[in-house]
DNA sequence: GTCTATATAGTGATAGAC
DNA sequence: GTCTATCACTATATAGAC
């Protein structure tokens, strides 16, 4: 997917700039300053700052997307599929951070895809509240809420990227394990 | 607090615009839009934009300092002070969602507050850090990682304002029953 | 691929009349 | 308390030289 190129290299640059601060905070000229070359020259890879937004945000909205497919049309239990979906959300935020943070943050800020967003996302909450209330259906899960459930988890699960790198050093693999425990099973002994 | 001065009623107005685009991206002329009123018009009630982000943000993270301050010096069990942090959450959100993410989404964007904010948010985290190692101690909470369940918890309910206002007829009775339920007891039977 | 120079349209904020 | 007029600055983006 990143084929190292200077556009590439400016969307990456500014994917950075952009979580710190947000995209309407950051300007051309910081994207710029960061690159050490001058604002103009940005429009020699990228046809606007639109562009690079769309670019940050769609490409993980169709990871997500084409991932939740996979899982939702999974044969496993309810169990399994929220933990799929759980390291889904633990491997994006390892891979893509800043990303995640535009992503999360800017998507409103999007113009010509915003609609395309706007309907993965709600495709992507939709999968999700089908496999809670199956698991309810069958007794997996605790007859509570959905609508509570699945904002508690997704909530924790979109702010990740905040987490993630804060501590420079967290283990994939223990974060994999703890999780999970965490989300599903509960804190209270 | 709310005093239904004119300058109240630009801090509600800027709020609510802020929470949609975030600080940034949000003019004086919007504002002023809004309040049906031109934009020079607004500075014969507020200094500058910075005035209106400072008093929206500060005057919320002094609530959640001072009640913070409440729970942790308290006698009661690590369950009830959970409880008790958790309905603090509820409270301001359905008092004041906008103002919540402003705090969330636009701190980066204080100037000469930004080392106070910061100092009472990590205030914050670090009491709430302190209840969960308790609880951990004296057994009252699973002996798992605290920061992955401090995070878990915190991302939870620092984003109930995203959830509270999309839902508008979300009863606080019920979701103060059902997410300490969610967040402590887990969802798997 | 980068530069300088520049066009065009905002931005927050002030002065002073009513 | 609101207005019009305006200032100084900054934004995205383009043109064309090197």
């Amino acid at each position: 997917m990143n084929k190292n190129t200077r556009k590439d290299k400016i969307i990456a640059v500014a994917a950075k700039l952009f979580k710190e601060k947000g995209y309407s905070a950051i300007t051309m000229r910081d994207i710029a300053d960061k690159m050490e070359i001058k604002a103009a020259s940005l429009y020699n890879h990228i046809q606007s700052k639109q562009e690079i937004l769309d670019t940050i945000i769609i490409q993980i909205a169709e990871q997500f997307t084409a991932k939740m497919q996979t899982i939702v049309e999974s044969k496993e239990t309810t169990y399994q599929k929220l933990r799929h979906i759980i390291e889904l959300h633990i491997d994006i935020t390892i891979e893509n951070a800043d990303a995640l943070a535009a992503l999360n943050n800017d998507w409103m800020h999007l113009e010509g895809n915003l609609a395309y967003f706007i309907q993965m996302r709600d495709a992507y909450e939709n999968n999700f509240r089908s496999i809670l209330n199956t698991g309810i259906a069958n007794g997996e899960i605790v007859a509570r809420d959905p609508e509570i459930i699945l904002f508690s988890l997704l909530s924790t699960l979109r702010t990740l990227y905040l987490w993630y790198t804060k501590k420079g050093g967290v283990d994939a693999k223990k974060l994999k394990e703890d999780m999970p425990e965490t989300l599903l099973n509960g804190i209270i002994r």
